[in-house]
RNA sequence: GGGUGCUUAGCUCAGCGGUAGAGCGCUGCCCUUACAAGGCAGAUGUCACUGGUUCGAACCCAGUAGCGCCCA
């Protein structure tokens, strides 16, 4: 039974043979919800580390988007509370009050046939509340299937009543500092929402319309103008020409008759008019066109609304009571009949503004709103980062800052919805107005704005509103600034921009020391995701099929500053297949007894002090790509680590060590027990539940067994953060010769069809002189070398480098011609090295001007192609003769 | 129209002056008691195009083409 006592000893482990997520992660996160584990406390003395959750819409669910953000916030802070921090993942919901209005007068349209105005405000508002609870817990639900280690009990709604109270506060702050203002202003109107958009809820599509030229009055009087927007016609109060077209000249100051209304406008002059474009006549309406609004103000001209809030013509005549796009046709068909129209383009692409969540084309109108004055928030907001107080990742995101944060329009608050804060002012009799501020009660008989604010607003406060501003908690003292914000580099204008002006005002101090912008999610043909292309990948689909680990794990891998992500199903499995063999490399490492008791050996194998290096490295790239938010690369040097030098090499050079017994054995158990902890830690902010199962296994099992009820039993989730050791050289440049010995033999078996677990008999020369010479049983092993008998008879001879050679005998006739083509392509490529290196070294300039080390190095690479030249021309000659 | 980014192996992407890389896929062999969700070995590129700078360019500069994003 000799060959038995060569196994290493194998232990009983509970661990399956393979990974199972679901029955794992529910448990683990129950478990870390009850111990505290995610849970900040205010008064500790260890450094504060704080994210907020960017508060997903209540009512919406949780898409792949979301899954990234949550995984690489949830990754950061995980690893700074391992690595010491009070750490703090805030989480919340947003209100989002247009989308949710909407979703639920659909709801109640659909269900009871009845508009919010039948039910009233106050019941239509509770009965949002209502939808609200229901949809608040699947996405809560949602929340904890991915993993997120969120403080739950610091969970916030941008309505409840802390963050109301903090609206109303700095409502009443920048009122009465003079920054909130009401005004008549051409504002985005969505007709089918029925409320004010601000410019960012507008989206800009490029849709095929008309662009029609018509004549505007008779004869020599008459000017012809051109328009995508016919309807607004009847609203025109000017035609405007610019001052020094001679075209037009004998025009400006007379009047024109506007067809179909029986009125004569004025032809203007105005220097903004562009007279290259179209006719270099405009047509003006003030009340639908902010361009036009503008050269109206200058020109005093009226404003006439010609439309209702629905978009419906109410300018009296013929076309009053159409619809805006029936009356665009019925103007048409009017003007042709007339012979007005000069002439018509179609399709006429150009950019349309869509409402951003219903896709209905957007009417600009006249309308009085209230604004909140940006010029001095916005400039508190680019210093913080031109300062360098706040830095942007990756830092070409900067500029897309700047861009926006230094040519911010003032900003459109009020809404005309319910579901949301109501603006806190107040309207007497009189008309006058006053601004209530929290606790204070408005004047009898006054009566509230009915309007209420962009949810942005809100949202606007909450990386300290959620700490408990306006009151200064200790939470606030503790976590404010936050260390870092983590969201989508499509939410820079409506959200960042708006969190550093509200920080940078209420607080003093920007919101945040660091913000990372990370990219979208896109399908495998680069597409962005969604649900009518149908390439959409749900979250909680790939937890269900492959664990949140592994859903984890594939978004932190492909998430590289600067760029979108890609999502497949294929690269969940990927992630699966990655988590299952850091399952089973740790149950192997288990049943062959490493521990984590005691001291590490004072004379390691060179085996051990190889791995132990490794890992030295990895961390420190590990830490280094973090600092950056390289979670790509930082995943990449995990993944390789474990699979490459852990997995492939070590637990397979360890083998026999272990197999062989006595101390050397017990060395090694420690060392694969060390290794094995630290990259369980390491790996355990990415993929905390299977890292969790294993790292208890392999630590502490029978102590959480025994642990005091009362006492939280050990966890990964509260463990140190692994520090790097020292790199050791020479063990490295020992090990990687090793492994090329090794390699080369199993590639001539490979070439040769040699069976894997054939042992061919081979003499090894030279492995002295490659300071190898202890490790023959393991290259024997490795390669399935035997020993060579009486009978030895080499077939063949291997140069494996310039100092070792293995002779085998295969026994049996080799494949002259295989091995033959092999050594001349090897051939060919040393002989090319050494073309190009000689080229350079015998060019004057090259010596002359490349550093030194440059040509120290091509002098290295042309020694060795000359060596590798010898060497593999020998080992022709010997096979050929 | 104005910005801005991209184009490298079949696919997804690193590399951003000094020997072209990874993952997946592909080919061959192997169910070797940790793992077939696996092991061993292997093949694969006019680094979009055209010029320029440089001893040297995938990398820097200019232009061209295609694609994408943001803003009007």
């Amino acid at each position: 039974m000799k060959e038995a006592a060569k196994q290493p000893p194998i232990r009983e482990t509970r661990l399956s043979k393979t990974y199972a997520p679901a029955e794992v992660e529910a448990r683990r996160y129950a478990e870390w919800v009850a111990d505290g584990r995610f849970a900040a406390a205010d008064d500790s003395d260890r450094d504060p580390y704080c994210i907020v959750i960017p508060p997903p819409n209540v009512t919406g669910q949780l898409h792949l988007g979301h899954a990234l953000n949550h995984t690489l916030i949830d990754a950061m802070v995980r690893r700074e509370r391992m690595r010491g921090k009070e750490a703090l993942f805030l989480p919340g919901t947003d209100h989002a009050g247009i989308s949710t209005q909407n979703v639920v007068e659909r709801q109640l349209a659909d269900h009871d046939g009845l508009s919010r105005h039948d039910l009233g405000r106050e019941p239509f508002v509770d009965r949002v509340w209502d939808w609200k609870a229901t949809y608040h817990e699947r996405i809560v639900a949602q929340m904890k299937k991915i993993g997120d280690g969120v403080d739950w009990d610091r969970e916030r709604f941008t309505l409840d009543d802390g963050l109301s109270e903090a609206v109303q506060t700095i409502f009443k702050r920048l009122y009465d500092d003079g920054m909130i203002y009401r005004a008549e202003r051409i504002i985005n109107w969505c007709p089918r929402c029925m409320t004010a958009l601000s410019e960012i809820e507008v989206e800009h599509q490029d849709d095929a319309g008309e662009l029609v030229s018509m004549r505007y009055g008779e004869g020599e009087d008459s000017i012809v103008v051109a328009t995508t927007r016919l309807e607004t016609m009847l609203g025109d109060t000017a035609v405007a020409v610019h001052p020094d077209d001679e075209r037009y000249a004998h025009l400006i100051g007379k009047a024109v008759e506007l067809p179909f209304t029986g009125r004569h406008i004025p032809v203007v002059a105005d220097e903004h008019v562009d007279p290259e474009f179209g006719s270099g006549a405009v047509k003006v309406t003030p009340a639908h066109d902010p361009n036009d609004f503008a050269i109206g103000q200058r020109h005093e001209l009226d404003a006439p609304l010609i439309m209702d809030e629905r978009g419906v013509i109410t300018a009296h005549g013929p076309f009053e009571g159409l619809d805006r796009f029936e009356a665009r046709s019925a103007i048409a068909a009017a003007l042709r009949s007339e012979g007005r129209i000069v002439s018509e383009r179609r399709p006429y692409m150009h950019a349309v503004g869509h409402c951003d969540r219903c896709d209905t084309v957007v009417e600009p109108r006249l309308s009085k709103q209230w604004f909140v004055k940006v010029e001095h928030l916005a400039k508190l907001s680019a210093d913080a980062v031109r300062d360098g107080r706040t830095r942007i990742h990756p830092p070409e995101m900067e500029k897309r800052y700047f861009s926006w944060v230094d040519n911010l329009l003032d900003w459109c608050i009020s809404r005309q919805l319910w579901w949301g804060h109501r603006i806190p002012i107040w309207y007497g009799p009189d008309g006058d107005q006053v601004c209530v501020g929290p606790g204070e009660t408005p004047p009898e008989g006054y009566v509230q704005d009915p309007d209420v604010l962009d949810t942005w607003f809100s949202s606007a406060l909450w990386p300290f509103s959620t700490l408990g501003w306006p009151a200064r908690t200790p939470a606030l003292e503790k976590f404010y600034p936050t260390a870092s914000l983590i969201t989508g580099q499509d939410i820079i204008f409506f959200w960042v921009v708006r969190m550093m002006m509200f920080g940078t005002y209420a607080m003093g101090e920007a919101p945040f020391k660091e913000v990372y912008l990370h990219g979208l999610i896109r399908d495998k043909d680069g597409r962005k995701m969604s649900k009518s292309a149908g390439n959409g990948i749900d979250p909680l689909e790939v937890v269900d099929t492959y664990g949140a680990d592994a859903l984890r794990f594939m978004l932190a891998r492909d998430a590289q500053p600067g760029s979108d992500n890609t999502a497949s199903i294929e690269l969940a499995e990927i992630s699966r297949n990655f988590c299952n063999k850091l399952w089973n490399g740790t149950r192997f490492a288990l049943m062959s007894g490493a521990t984590v008791a005691g001291d590490l050996p004072a004379e390691p194998t060179l085996i051990d002090r190889w791995i132990l290096s490794r890992l030295a490295q990895t961390v420190s790239t590990v830490d280094a790509y973090l600092e950056d938010y390289e979670f790509a690369k930082a995943i990449d040097a995990l993944y390789h680590f474990a699979w490459d030098d852990l997995f492939d090499w070590y637990l397979e050079l360890t083998k026999p060590v272990l197999a062989e017994g006595g101390p050397a054995a017990d060395g090694t158990r420690r060392v694969l027990g060390h290794v094995f902890d630290h990259l369980l830690r390491l790996l355990h902010p990415v993929i905390p539940f299977v890292t969790e199962e294993l790292w208890l296994e392999l630590t502490g099992g029978e102590a959480r067994e025994q642990a005091p009820a009362d006492r939280p039993a050990p966890s990964l989730t509260v463990a140190a953060w692994p520090t790097a050791g020292a790199v050791d050289e020479e063990a490295e440049r020992l090990v990687a010769d090793l492994q090329h010995l090794v390699v080369e033999v199993r590639r001539f078996r490979s070439d040769q069809g040699v069976k894997p677990n054939q042992s061919v008999a081979a003499r090894i020369a030279g492995l002295a002189d490659a300071r190898l010479a202890d490790q023959e049983p393991l290259v024997r092993a490795f390669a399935r070398l035997d020993e060579p008998g009486d009978d030895f008879a080499p077939t063949a001879e291997l140069a494996v480098s310039d100092r070792v050679t293995v002779a085998l005998d295969t026994s049996g006739t080799i494949d002259v011609a295989a091995e033959r083509a092999r050594l001349h392509k090897a051939l060919g490529t040393a002989e090319k090295e050494l073309e190009t290196t000689g080229k350079k070294l015998g060019n004057e300039a090259f010596l002359a001007k490349a550093p030194d080390e440059v040509v120290e190095k091509i002098r290295t690479r042309r020694a060795a192609a000359e060596a590798d030249i010898a060497r593999i021309n020998a080992q022709l000659e010997r096979l050929e003769g």
